[in-house]
RNA sequence: GCGGGCGUGGUGGAAUUGGUAGACACGCCGGCCUUAGGAGCCGGUGGGCGUAAGCCCUUGGAGGUUCGAGUCCUCUCGCCCGCACCA
């Protein structure tokens, strides 16, 4: 009686057992190079190993794995790798209560995400399995940051940085979300402190630019855009005559130069104490400074606050004019951007106007209105001709005269044009332990040595006390921080911060490509097969962290011949959140689904089929138990069906003799006609056809739509149908369900073929059974639906039309009116237009 | 404020190029089977009117283009995401 179950747990072990001993996904490296065969690298982002997976990781894994089946059996070679971020604070924070060794607890977790990928059926090739936190891994990050360091791309700079007091470490710009720590949650602080960068900042051009070279959802590219932040302007230079200092200014809108009425510098501008000294304000301006720098970003960023500010008691000269224009501090403006100094043109800026308002400052209009009036309020930000500048430039539209005021500049050398970018310098040192240790030296005699590479790893040391103090736990260490230095043999000290975890997953689908070279980290020849990633699945949360750090690597390795390619990920699928509740998943909400015991309930067939079938992949969706359960009823009707079937036709010698699985319209005609079985032989075409189309645009909840309606015909023309034509539908439901439940789909396809699913060619659909000799018409009257009729498929528009004409609800709508015109759409409707 | 996205039954969603709105599933209702069902099978299910045939209404709202609009255009309301005193 068992045998009349759907016992998934069975099934997937049986498969999952295959898989292992024969080894079914791994792939080797050829030789011969993309070109040889066709390769496919699918990846899905790199998962962070803590307790257990959750429901996010199924349906990322769910998705990438449908994908790289159905590129096998596409005829592809695919590249399906795993691996673990498994540095990072969670585990450090875990030590730091309960003493065991991050190493420990980050082993833990992973043994618990190979286990549930293996129970979800994963395809991965785990032969080329990595963990951040191995010497064998970490060696080469450190390698990298020595080559990123010699080319001058690593450096280090006393700078404001970000500090989370809770994980008592600096962070970089992209990891603080809203003055807050995006970690932890903590309020931010900034400080004055050396640190390790890399000079991404030299590559906001080019990462601008190459988004348009890759396919990737336009969200994803926008946000990366807006960080990014181009703006075209002009450097411009104002002088304080009385101390002689210049100034530098970043403006877009040089066209404005002539209603530059005052002039402000940030509260952290290194000069406002000389500036201010001496003059009747200096007072102020040190109780101002220090006010703005005991606020909080957060206080400082508001929208709608209201302006404040100091003046310094200067004055700077307008290049373009010489008009004196006073100087002020006020924290509207930012040292991070454009020179931490503005000239302010209150006329034509809502800020600067507010602040002119505020402090009753003259206001000087340059562009009049579109028409050449001045009747639009102030601020004007619009477009208009020029007025009261120069004579060179007044009744000229200003973005004409923009362009010739900054020619002018540059000849007059008071300035250039030029391009400033909201993007910062990676930080990436961190005070923490649990990370790659930065692979360098400060020697008594030579200062900051970088090790060479035939001495790394660095080896991250075992130490006692987790606790940060401040400043890196490693830093106790005193065995492993006391070191020779490499040039000169002297006393000299590791630097004992460790790198940000991004850095660790920045270059590993490079690694996975050559896994276990030891030589090197990797083999540029066999780079040349895989990379670059033709599809990358992970979800939009690192649409701007990961995602940017990993172009940039690929980038900077590309420029100093480590890579041939520019951008690492192809093309790139985000998928969307699952809810409950209508919230994310989160433990203190205490509304998460655990993904083990689903799968230990309803199998990882059942699962994964249901991450997918919720609604479109990449769109947030909304958990159900109730949901769960249908998919799991149609899988078990799936097998029902199946094993009735297989049975019938082993009990049925006519229609098991000459059994391919291929049945073609040609087959069934002569003994069925237009009967059951060529019903149900189209519906499995369709289905093919419907698959393969809605796979190829990643719509998987409709494919798996598209298998329930095959299945839905099955059941309901089992009676009527031949075996043979049932078990060609099973046979092919199986084969195409088994991108979505690789276990069920290779019970299904085996019992009925004998074949391993795998290794089968994706089925294709035959054109003759995708079109029907009678098509259903829809017949409107003035476009709304009052009859359908039946026409064969060769029916030329004329039949059409006297066809629905004729129909008898059309007859009662033509009643008394007279016809204006008929449109005729070909196999699908006639409209009658009538008065 | 700027940029991006989304509004369809009781619910998740479908409708690929302007051509039958609501596929598929959940839920609900009815029936069969059963000692029993949180099992299985069959049927029904957008709203209103009607015994029925059928008619009217319906894709956040208002206009428009079109023989025909969920789909295109204009305006508008609501929600979500990103950036935000970036000069």
């Amino acid at each position: 009686m068992s045998e009349q179950r759907y016992d998934a747990r069975a099934i997937e072990a049986r498969w999952q057992r295959v898989w292992a001993d024969e080894r079914t996904w791994e792939v080797t490296n050829e030789a011969g190079g993309r070109d040889a065969v066709q390769s496919s690298y699918v990846l899905e982002m790199l998962p962070y190993p803590s307790g257990e997976p959750h429901i996010g990781h199924l349906k990322c894994y769910a998705v990438g794995d449908a994908i790289a089946h159905f590129r096998r059996r596409t005829g592809h070679r695919v590249l399906h790798p795993m691996g673990y971020d498994a540095f990072g604070l969670p585990a450090e924070n875990h030590a730091i209560n309960t003493g065991v060794h991050p190493r420990e607890s980050t082993a833990v977790s992973i043994a618990s995400f190979q286990r549930q990928f293996r129970a979800w059926g994963i395809s991965i090739d785990w032969s080329r399995e990595l963990a951040t936190d191995e010497p064998e891994y970490y060696r080469w990050t450190q390698w990298i940051f020595l080559e990123l360091y010699r080319s001058g791309l690593a450096y280090r700079k006393d700078a404001a940085v970000k500090w989370c007091p809770t994980d008592q470490t600096v962070l970089a710009n992209e990891q603080v979300v809203d003055g807050r720590c995006e970690r932890c949650g903590a309020e931010v602080e900034v400080r004055q402190l050396e640190q390790w960068f890399f000079r991404i900042t030299d590559y906001a051009e080019r990462l601008l630019r190459d988004l348009d070279e890759i396919d990737w959802p336009e969200h994803v590219k926008t946000m990366q855009r807006n960080w990014i932040g181009r703006s075209e302007g002009a450097e411009v230079s104002f002088t304080c005559e009385e101390l002689g200092i210049v100034y530098p200014v970043f403006t877009t809108r040089p066209d404005t130069l002539f209603g530059a009425t005052f002039f402000v510098l940030a509260p952290e501008h290194p000069d406002l104490m000389r500036l201010a000294a001496g003059t009747p304000y200096e007072r102020d301006v040190h109780e101002y400074i220090n006010h703005a720098l005991t606020e909080s970003n957060e206080e400082r960023g508001a929208a709608e606050r209201p302006k404040t500010g100091v003046p310094l008691g200067r004055t700077v000269t307008n290049p373009v004019n010489g008009e004196q224009l006073p100087m002020y501090v006020a924290d509207y403006v930012l040292m991070e951007y454009g020179t931490g100094a503005i000239m302010a043109v209150p006329a034509h800026d809502e800020r600067d106007y507010e602040f002119a308002r505020a402090f009753d400052l003259p206001i000087h209009r340059v562009i009049a209105d579109a028409d050449g009036g001045d009747d639009d309020a102030l601020p004007f930000t619009g477009d208009g001709p020029l007025v009261n500048s120069h004579k060179d430039f007044d009744g000229l539209p200003n973005r004409e005269a923009l362009e010739r005021i900054v020619d002018w500049l540059q000849r007059e050398s008071k300035g250039h044009a030029t391009v400033s970018y909201r993007l910062r310098d990676w930080l990436i040192s961190r005070q923490r332990y649990w990370g790659c240790p930065i692979p360098v030296v400060y020697c008594d005699g030579c200062g900051l040595v970088p090790l060479e590479a035939d001495e790394l790893p660095v080896q991250l040391p075992d130490i006692e006390d987790y606790a940060p103090k401040g400043r890196s736990p490693l830093a106790a260490a005193e065995d492993w921080v006391n070191t020779t230095c490499p040039v000169c043999g002297g006393r000299a000290r590791r630097e004992t911060d460790t790198m940000d975890t991004f850095v660790d997953s920045s270059w590993y689908f490079l690694r996975y490509c050559d896994a276990r070279n030891d030589e090197a980290a990797w083999d540029p020849a066999v780079l040349r097969e895989w990379m670059p990633v033709d599809q990358y699945i992970g979800g939009v949360e690192h649409a701007i962290l990961h995602l940017m750090y990993a172009r940039f690597f690929t980038k900077a390795l590309a420029d100093l011949d480590h890579l041939d390619f520019q951008e690492p990920f192809a093309a790139l699928f985000t998928q969307g959140m699952i809810t409950k509740d209508g919230a994310k998943m989160s433990k203190s909400r205490g509304n998460v689904v655990s993904p083990a015991a689903i799968v230990e309930r309803y199998g990882a067939d059942a699962a994964r089929c249901y991450v997918l079938f919720m609604g479109p992949p990449d769109q947030d969706a909304e958990w159900s138990d109730e949901g769960v359960e249908g998919v799991y009823r149609f899988l078990s009707r799936l097998w029902r069906l199946t094993a009735e079937t297989a049975q019938r036709l082993s009990a049925d010698d006519a229609d098991r003799r000459d059994w391919s699985g291929t049945l073609t319209a040609a087959d069934l005609l002569d003994s069925a006609g237009e009967g059951p079985d060529l019903q149900l032989l189209r519906k499995t075409h369709w289905a093919i056809d419907k698959v393969s189309g809605d796979l190829r645009r990643f719509a998987f909840n409709t494919a798996i739509a598209a298998v329930m309606e095959l299945l839905n015909d099955c059941s309901r023309l089992r009676e009527a149908a031949s075996a043979m034509t049932l078990a060609h539908a099973l046979q092919n439901a199986g084969s195409l369900l088994s991108v979505f439940a690789p276990h069920l789909g290779a019970e299904v396809y085996e019992r009925l073929t004998g074949e391993r699913v795998w290794e089968a060619p994706w089925p294709q659909a035959d054109p003759a059974l995708l079109e029907s000799d009678v098509h259903e018409i829809v017949c409107q009257v003035n476009g709304k639906v009052r009859d359908r009729v039946s026409a064969s498929a060769d029916a030329d528009p004329d039949e059409l039309k006297a066809l629905c004409r004729s129909a008898a609800n059309v007859r009662v709508h033509l009643e008394g009116k007279e016809i204006v015109k008929e449109v005729v759409v070909p196999g699908k409707l006639v409209n009658i237009v009538v008065r």
